[in-house]
DNA sequence: TTTCCGGCTGATT
DNA sequence: GAATCAGCCGGAA
């Protein structure tokens, strides 16, 4: 394994269109089922330097964008985005996760 | 090597 | 339903 980092990388780039991760799916899918966190961090190095990763299919386990930092450009962008992928997202930054999460 | 800090999570209060 | 607590984890200082 090169670090934790790659594979969640990679674990992003094989979600489809119209479907939607949480942090925990991903970190677990990368190894580490509590480096939740983690992806964050690395989500917001993507989003700079995106490399054709959907971003912008990850949110947390309930559904919501929660970005807090000054990303709210971002967390609009997102909410943008998700729509255009085919899922519903709320004005609120909600997603229905519970019908779009990539298994 | 130790310490600190997060775009989290689940359980509790 | 909102706020709080405590694990858990990887990277940078």
């Amino acid at each position: 394994m090169q670090t934790f980092r790659t594979q969640v990388i990679e674990y992003i780039k094989k979600v489809p269109k119209g479907m939607v991760v949480s942090y925990g799916q991903v970190a677990a899918a990368a190894g580490s089922p509590r480096a939740a966190r983690q992806v964050g961090g690395i989500l917001r190095a993507l989003n700079i330097s995106d490399g054709n990763v959907p971003w912008w299919r990850v949110i947390n386990n309930q559904g919501v964008i929660s970005i807090k930092g000054n990303w709210t450009a971002t967390k609009e962008l997102q909410s943008e985005l998700l729509k255009k992928d085919k899922v519903t997202a709320s004005e609120h930054y909600t997603v229905d996760i519970a019908k779009h999460r990539f298994k």
